[in-house]
DNA sequence: AAATTGCCTTACAGCCAATGTAAGTTGATA
DNA sequence: TATCAACTTACATTGGCTGTAAGGCAATTT
């Protein structure tokens, strides 16, 4: 069953919301402590946020893009303030949709689903500057281009997707490929940076893993 | 670049609308032929659909359906019809967006890049039934499991999703995956449709590919 | 009920991509 | 220029994927 946590300080509208949901046979939950609700809606993972922005604590806008930074979820921002400068700074800031209140439930209820379904098959998807890493299948997209990494390529470029944008220390690759490297070729991690490099040339996106010399590789920053 | 193809008879409208993509690095087309939209579209194939409802010939809504059971494409419907029945039966019929005109050109910017970035890697995505299944990678999603199926299962898979509803015929089959299977042991298909339901019992779906007697296979129908 | 046809299951051997190891080369830094 | 980090190329091994083959099961027909 879908999960899909609502941040909302105005209990009376999140009874109501969390109602929509349920009767609908989905499983909401209110998000509590609304000082650390980042974390918690981590903790959660659910399959879509709902989001008001108007906040105690902290703004509605700092949580989306604290989260969209973490996790790939659909996150729909329900928010009372009808201003299309919110409105767009919102959108631009990774939120998926936005709607006013007073909301109708039954268009509630259909833009999340749109979510749901859109998302449905990009769960997995990690977004890393210009790259977009595939976390089951290792396909990974650039510039509306595509390919399909083997295994040490793919684990490598995700471990450096994940880390972006900061830097991934060759310890570090080298303890999540391989685990304690005690008994391997040190020149393990450069033949295989140079293989995935290789792989990356045939959709032109060879210059994304940059070299960081003495501490590791990160992937090139830059908008989509 | 990304290209968006834009539905709309309203002739000074579409020119507006064209120009404000433009204005921004996009390439806009308006689709002429309004007899013809869907197959106009298909042959566009844009990264981004742009649809008016009130039109001649057709409804837009059935252009919509029409184009969503074809390819995997973002659909924003932008009309003038202000009508919460409207909205929820677009979105339910697989549109992704609903704006009323009026419409900022600001907003619509927005909206359209958040559903082009959404997009983006989930492109080469077929749904079919309960399944989704990535044409690049072999990626199959039901309920929310993942796999990754080795190539001929994978093409198998994708032959079944894009006949889906219909059934696909065994020589089909064949010619797909073999081309002419001349010289080729009869059991061939047999033999992966089994490897094929093997590897989907991993994620439990497979009762998914139906076998049609004397004909062919299909995958179940179901909806999400 | 027996026969026939179509589909499924299991086993096996060949092949190829992917991987770790090794050794030699290039390039940056002090 | 000396030194060390990073890159390149080559090679042998391995394991998963694939086509072939043969026997069994089930549905349809006579």
């Amino acid at each position: 069953m879908k999960t899909i946590a609502i941040v909302e300080d105005d209990e009376f509208l999140l009874e109501e919301i969390i109602n929509t949901f349920e009767s609908r046979g989905m499983n909401a939950v209110g998000v509590s402590d609304l000082k650390n609700a980042v974390r918690e809606i981590i903790k959660l993972s659910p399959d879509l946020l709902v989001l008001d922005l108007n906040l105690p604590y902290q703004n509605g806008l700092e949580i989306c893009t604290a989260v969209k930074s973490k996790i790939n979820m659909p996150i729909l921002i329900l928010t009372a303030r009808d201003s299309l400068g919110d409105e767009i700074c919102a959108i631009n800031l990774g939120a998926d949709d936005y709607l006013t209140k007073p909301c109708h439930p039954d268009r509630l209820i259909a833009r999340a689903q749109r979510l749901l379904s859109t998302y449905e098959g990009s769960l997995n998807l990690v977004r890393a500057g210009m790259l977009t890493v595939d976390s089951v299948s290792y396909k990974v997209s650039y510039k509306g281009e595509n390919m399909v990494l083997p295994e040490t390529s793919g684990k490598i470029l995700l471990t450096l997707a994940k880390a972006y944008p900061e830097t991934a220390a060759k310890e570090e690759l080298v303890k999540t490929l391989w685990g304690t490297g005690e008994f391997l070729d040190p020149n393990i991690l450069e033949v295989n940076i140079a293989r995935l490099r290789k792989s990356l040339s045939e959709i032109g996106a060879d210059s994304a893993v940059i070299t960081v010399r003495g501490e590791g590789y990160k992937i090139a920053e830059g908008e989509v």
